[in-house]
DNA sequence: GCCAACGTTGGC
DNA sequence: GCCAACGTTGGC
């Protein structure tokens, strides 16, 4: 993907699954990015995520969809471990320890912000083009340029 | 619960 | 390689 331009990177999770206050309680308040099982997603852990990349953490499915966190890119990428593990709803038969098909990052997360509900973005002068507000957009993870970012700050009020 | 949108699968 | 069928996502 030459001249790709990104500058951070908006990461969805579900809150049932894993949320904003799970990864606080986590060991350094970080998260393995397990779970990602769509090529476009994964490529970009694998190929364009560097550590210290700005995040946003957003709940998405649930009731209050929204950005809840700003963190950053804490590793480099590294097999997933849930495709080799036969109990987990990752699991993948396909791949193998040689030749593994899906790579994570760790996510550090480094404070909460008051909730940028998925509406109010919308609404946000700038934002306008973020991929997590297309139409169809299904992409867990998600490039956030420079301008879009700059457009947010305002918005993001640090929460503790 | 609805439904649009998208990715993946698999028959041909 | 095409493409219909299917499953999943995720806001509403």
């Amino acid at each position: 993907m030459a001249g790709f331009e990104h500058y951070a990177w908006l990461m969805k999770s579900e809150p049932s699954e894993v949320s904003v206050d799970d990864v606080l309680g986590m060991k350094d308040c970080k998260v393995g990015w397990f779970g990602v099982r769509n090529y476009q997603a994964r490529n970009f852990m694998r190929d364009l995520c560097k550590i210290g990349d700005p995040v946003l953490f957003y709940h998405s499915s649930c009731a209050q969809p929204g950005i809840v966190g700003i963190g950053e890119i804490a590793s480099e990428p590294y097999p997933d471990p849930t495709q080799f593990d036969e109990t987990s709803e990752y699991f993948d038969a396909k791949s193998t320890q040689a030749k593994p098909r899906w790579v994570q990052v760790d996510v550090h997360i480094l404070h909460k912000v008051k909730l940028v509900s998925i509406a109010e973005l919308r609404t946000i002068p700038g934002c306008e083009g973020m991929r997590v507000l297309q139409k169809g957009n299904r992409l867990s993870i998600t490039p956030v340029n420079e301008d879009e970012w700059k457009a947010l700050q305002p918005h993001l009020i640090s929460q503790t």
